[in-house]
RNA sequence: GGCGGUAUCGUCUAGGGGACUAGGACGCGGCCCUCUCAAGGCUGUAACACGGGUUCGAAUCCCGUUACCGCUACCA
């Protein structure tokens, strides 16, 4: 039994892109489930587009998700020696030769191929150079390309998701293996590194697959063995076209920043082109992925990357993870929002933890949980209008109601939700109020917002104290709203 | 243009010749619960791209059309 190989082999020209994420998350799912190893690789051959910042990118983004990848990182650049060795060989085997054709001239010829019958492919010129002429050339340093010989007759594979897929060869010119400056082209690059880190399994984009036959061609004129292909579909916008900037975030990172957390995102990537089969819980943690994936899995179809479905899913995770998990990651958010210091919230205790499952239960996010938190936390609640305008609306009335139920309060024996339960009760019959119309005016006294966690568990959560002085601070607020209003 | 890939509710998908009156999830709507908002429970809405075959029978197999995507570079 061998344990197969994967790679992730990204180009580091941006960030960690939500359809990058998923590729090197099925891999990485892959390898696990099968005890092989999730390799990374990073494609920095193109010297103008790369960078040390997006490199870094890529790897931070990959940690949060918290695939982990195995053995050193492989940059691609290191290795261009011997991606000139293997084009070496190539010529001399025979299956590759140097073309002097330039690069304008080619451009001339393809545009005028174009314009005749359409399709251009480079016509083998330099293949019938002979050896002589080769080598006076080569000798006065003319400079020159190498291309590869593509063979007669057809490249097929048998696609993990695909099943077979066929080109024929007639269809695929010489292409180029070796630039003029002697910088491997990307499939040359590419499949001399896969071979070099044993790689089995090439699981990757389907923009991929009409680069696969060049590649499969490439490894038998090398004469290595041929790793097994799987061609995975795009991820799009809610557009139907690629995901790209235009549709807002699409960086791990923006959603990160965002709260979302990164179960949420491993989770729902691995179900944009891959299902279980069958009838299936959709919320699933990591084990559980990786105990269930297989490639029988795998879609054919493009899928769209639906937010509202991301955020629902991000708010069962954030309901089902251990509070302990959410309280230093809320801490932050919290923190960053200058709500309160790390330090305070844990200082706290039970009492954090406490609000913390009374607001996740109504987040999406961690920052709605950081939004939800404030009034719990600041010295002073501001009133949002919508709220007063809708609860306060009669502000001599709410004042009044306010301050009976203050008034309750105060005098409430102890401080417990069925002690306050029983005392608010009492000032409901004796005004003739149900509890809504009650807990309304109270709940933006004590809040400032329309929508808070149950009564009980605000008048609990803030304490006696905060509770009684924003009761206060609401009577004389209405009562100056009165006066302006009337 | 050539070559390749793909096509089930708005979205993610189940299904792979008869069990399909096409199932689940998100979203949207309704009801229940209820002090608000969520969560939860129940429920409604909504799809086999089109046309030909094959077959007793097609969402499922074959062919074509259409649409979308990719490749067709001395980009990756």
């Amino acid at each position: 039994m061998t344990f197969p190989r994967l790679r992730f082999a990204p180009s580091p020209t941006g960030y960690l892109h939500v359809g990058g994420a998923r590729t090197a998350l099925f891999n990485w799912l892959y390898a696990r489930k099968h005890g092989g190893q999730f390799l990374l690789r990073v494609e920095d051959t193109d010297k103008a587009r790369s960078t040390d910042e997006s490199t870094r990118a890529i790897f931070e983004g990959l940690r949060w998700l918290g695939l982990h990848w195995d053995e050193d990182v492989v940059f691609q650049a290191a290795n261009v020696s011997r991606h000139r060795a293997d084009v070496e060989r190539m010529l001399e085997s025979g299956h590759a030769y140097r073309c002097f054709c330039s690069a304008f001239e080619l451009d001339a010829r393809r545009k005028q191929a174009e314009a005749a019958e359409g399709a251009f492919k480079y016509d083998r010129r330099c293949d019938q150079l002979d050896a002589a002429e080769v080598a006076r050339r080569v000798a006065a340093g003319d400079p020159h390309v190498v291309r590869f010989r593509v063979p007669d007759g057809a490249t097929a594979w048998t696609d993990l998701v695909h099943g077979t897929i066929s080109f024929p060869n007639k269809d695929i010119e010489d292409f180029v293996v070796l630039r003029s400056d002697a910088t491997p082209i990307y499939n040359m690059a590419v499949v001399s590194d896969d071979v070099a880190m044993r790689i089995t399994l090439v699981m990757r984009g389907d923009d991929h697959i009409s680069n696969t036959p060049k590649q499969i061609m490439l490894y038998r004129a090398l004469g290595a063995d041929l790793p097994e292909f799987a061609h995975l579909p795009m991820i799009h916008g809610a557009d139907g076209k690629k995901l790209s900037k235009r549709h807002g975030a699409t960086a791990v990172a923006d959603w990160q920043h965002e709260g979302i957390l990164p179960q949420t995102m491993v989770n729902f990537l691995a179900l944009l082109g891959w299902s279980p089969g069958g009838e299936f819980e959709e919320v699933m943690s990591i084990d559980e992925l990786v105990a269930s994936f297989d490639a029988d899995g795998l879609r054919k179809t493009a899928a769209v990357f639906d937010v509202k479905k991301l955020e629902w899913m991000n708010g069962q995770h954030l309901v089902r993870m251990p509070l302990a998990d959410l309280a230093p990651l809320a801490g932050r958010t919290i923190a960053a929002a200058g709500l309160a210091t790390e330090q305070e919230l844990a200082a706290r205790g039970d009492w954090y933890l406490r609000l913390l499952d009374l607001l996740r239960v109504r987040a999406r996010t961690v920052d709605d949980i950081a939004r939800q938190a404030r009034p719990f936390l600041v010295q002073a609640v501001t009133y949002d209008e919508a709220a007063a305008a809708k609860a306060w609306k009669d502000p001599a009335d709410a004042r009044a109601i306010v301050a009976a139920a203050r008034e309750a309060l105060v005098a409430a024996p102890t401080w417990d939700a069925a002690s306050l339960e029983e005392t608010l009760k009492a000032v409901g019959e004796a005004r003739g109020l149900a509890t809504g119309k009650l807990f309304g005016p109270m709940r933006v006294a004590l809040t400032g917002e329309a929508n808070s966690p149950g009564m009980f568990d605000v008048l609990t959560l803030l304490g006696r104290d905060v509770a009684i002085s924003r009761l206060t601070a609401a009577e004389n607020e209405l009562a100056r709203r009165a006066e302006g209003g009337a």
